[in-house]
RNA sequence: GCCGUGGUAGCUCAGGGGUAGAGCAACUGAUUCGUAAUCAGUAGGUCGGAGGUUCAAAUCCUCUCCACGGCACCA
């Protein structure tokens, strides 16, 4: 007897070993036409695997999350089946289902073109249309590999001769077609559906290395239903509308050109919002006690060398030579920060000593690594240095905390999340060193409160990391705070102060950063408002628009009047209709219009009409002046 | 850096061996108008750059630069 137990608690008993198919067949035939898969103790397996002792089964179906992944696993095999009908010699690798969809790796010498997806596409609705049979056949590891070799198989032959030597190896056979893969797959074919679609070709390094060979990855996105398919592409246009790069130019807010590759070019709009940003980080560190210094761009690399940075990233540093000495634009401000430090002595009582800076770095990016604001080679951090004793580790990591959530608050963003990246393999310090970092890093975020995942062997080469990750109005994830502990540069650089009981100690250093980046951020901004600035950053606040010449001089006051009330405020005199003005404001993204006619300007008020609505109002221009300035206050300045 | 795709007016894009095009923007003039594009006219180009094939190249070939999509990288 084997029994059952589904998920409403109900139990089913069978006579013997049974299947998931078999045991939706029992509850009822509908479920088993929608039948995917099973679960049997939240395991997923196939819906032929025999079940042959009790246990807790549910029915997987298109309505299950779980259904998801094994959809766009199945989609990619029924590329790869495409793929090899389609240009036979093509070599498969690996295919995994991924977020919003799947892709698959093929080695082919001739490169795949555009045309050649629509081709494949089609002939994958062909296979889905055949509703092939899926099934599973566990074979003996020598011969699998001989047979993948005798197909000239040679990357699929690796993969079996890597897989640990207990592993059972399957094989999913669809038709005359077979993939060696882990599974589970779904019945046949036909369960696919028709809501996929091929998205884009990419290169794609044999298992992620870059000393591999060049792989050609296509990419595809796979859903129950069209209704979501069709929503999912939606979603793609509306990241496309909200492009950093695309409003930068629009709203012209920045530019780049080659010849300062990695660079910005703020123009005068985009540097208003960066230095209300700024201004806004800078009177927020202040209150939180930091101290604000500068340091020099160019240094001379024996520091570097000190400070392990030439070891490690001299390829991505800029040098310069001056008067036979080597110099480096920075890449980082820490080891400035350890010089400003060192001058005098430090005494217990001066820790914690947080320094501040809006340190102008340069990092040589790959170039193809470079995107937009996101990525670039010369940019400002808001960054800070906290020197500490180890003690205060706990009570820095928890205000830094709090700040940073207070900061993301203000500037829209309320769903953080947090990583912990322990060390790396590449690594300065000993295991002690780390062992206590490490320590230090869990203990104060569970004094903060703070759940996080791990994010195993990508932190620092001087000490772990917590990664703040942001999500933004469209779901995005963005990462952009970071606190690291490190006990290695100030050893290095030979920080010490002065204990308690006169001993020269060490200060402990925390990396932080809210922000990250000012550009990165910047982008980041964009895109989460669509380029709608909430008005206290917005570059041109409010734009006074008359109807007629007749309303100039009195625009002309208005204007002059918000101005002095500190708003940044336009005066559009055109000779040109209200309806042009309008739309071309609106199409600006100025939050504010402020409409001025002949009744406005007898009777001192001003029609006021907000961005992305159609209501106006007719308010006071006292009202109006009230308002827009208790509107435009930056939080952190507000009652 | 690697693979792929692109580069034509300020912007968005058409044209693919035979005189360089459109829309929007710009400029000039007219229009003084009540909440998302008033009308008419004018001007605007080393077709990314260099070399080659050809009677003739934006168009075909080679090299190169840059951008875009991924991959690798990201202190």
């Amino acid at each position: 007897m084997v029994a059952i137990t589904l998920p409403d608690g109900s139990v089913r008993s069978f006579e013997g070993p049974v299947t998931g198919l078999q045991i939706a067949q029992g509850i009822g035939p509908g479920l088993a036409k929608a039948a995917l898969a099973v679960t049997v103790d939240d395991v997923m397996v196939d819906l032929s695997t025999t079940i042959g002792t009790d246990a807790r089964v549910s029915i997987v179906t298109a309505r299950d999350d779980a259904a998801l992944a094994l959809l766009r696993h199945d989609a990619a095999h029924v590329m790869a089946q495409a793929v090899q009908e389609l240009f036979p010699g093509t070599q498969v690798t690996i295919g995994p289902s991924i977020e919003n969809g799947f892709y698959y790796d093929f080695a082919r010498n001739e490169p795949f073109s555009l045309d050649d997806l629509a081709l494949i596409e089609e002939r994958m609705r062909e296979i889905v249309a055949r509703n092939l049979p899926i099934e599973r056949e566990v074979w003996d590891r020598d011969e699998a590999i001989a047979w993948f070799r005798d197909k000239g198989e040679q990357y699929k032959a690796e993969i079996i001769e890597d897989l640990p030597a207990g592993e059972p190896i399957t094989v999913y056979r669809q038709g005359d077609w077979l993939d060696l893969c882990r599974g589970p797959h779904l019945p046949s074919t036909g369960k696919l559906g028709t809501a996929f679609k091929l998205m884009k070709l990419a290169g794609a390094y044999w298992r992620g290395d870059s000393r591999n060979p060049m792989l050609q990855r296509i990419y595809g996105t796979a859903w129950p239903d069209a209704k979501q398919l069709s929503a999912y592409l939606t979603r793609l246009e509306e990241a496309e509308r909200r492009d950093h790069r695309r409003l930068g130019q629009e709203m012209g807010l920045f530019h780049l050109q080659e010849e300062a590759q990695g660079a910005v070019f703020w123009h005068p709009k985009g540097w208003t919002v960066y230095r209300s940003l700024q201004a806004y980080i800078r009177r927020r560190l202040e209150k939180a006690d930091y101290v604000e210094v500068n340091t020099p761009m160019l240094v001379d690399r024996s520091l570097w060398e000190k400070s392990g940075h030439w070891e490690k990233f001299r390829e991505n540093m800029f040098t310069s030579e001056a008067e036979e000495r080597v110099l480096a634009l920075k890449p980082m401000n820490c080891p400035g920060h350890i010089q400003i430090f060192r001058q005098g002595i430090k005494s217990y009582r001066d820790l914690p000593l947080r320094m501040s800076e809006f340190g102008s770095c340069h990092r040589n990016e790959a170039s193809g690594a470079l995107h937009g604001l996101m990525r670039v080679r010369a940019f400002v951090q808001d960054d800070a240095h906290i020197f500490c004793t180890e003690d205060q580790i706990v009570s820095e990591t928890q205000s830094f905390c709090a700040l940073l959530k207070s900061v993301y608050h203000d500037l829209g963003f309320e769903d953080v999340s947090v990583k912990f990246s322990d060390r790396p393999a590449k690594r300065a310090g000993s295991d002690a060193t780390w062992d206590k970092a490490e320590a230090a890093l869990r203990d104060a975020t569970e004094a903060a409160g703070l759940s996080w995942t791990l994010n195993p062997g990508e932190g620092a080469f001087y000490g772990p990391k917590l990664e703040f990750v942001l999500r933004d109005a469209i779901g995005r994830d963005w990462q952009c705070g970071t606190l690291q502990v490190d006990f290695v540069l100030p050893e290095r650089l030979d920080a010490h102060y002065v204990a308690e009981d006169g001993a020269k100690v060490r200060p402990v250093m925390l990396h932080r950063a809210i922000l990250g980046t000012f550009e990165r951020f910047m982008g980041i901004l964009i895109e989460n408002c669509a380029g709608r600035f909430p008005l206290w950053l917005a570059p041109v606040q409010a734009v006074v628009a008359t109807i007629t010449s007749e309303a100039d001089a009195y625009a002309t006051e208005v204007q002059a009047l918000l101005k002095k009330k500190g708003l940044r405020v336009v005066a559009d005199l055109r000779n040109e209709k209200i309806n042009y003005k309008v739309r071309e404001h609106s199409v600006g993204k100025v939050p504010v219009m402020l409409v001025v006619g002949r009744k406005e300007a007898e009777n001192r008020t001003v029609a006021v009409r907000r961005l992305g609505g159609e209501a106006q109002e007719v308010l006071a221009l006292d009202d109006v002046l009230a308002t827009l300035t208790s509107e435009a206050t930056p939080p952190d300045l507000r009652d």
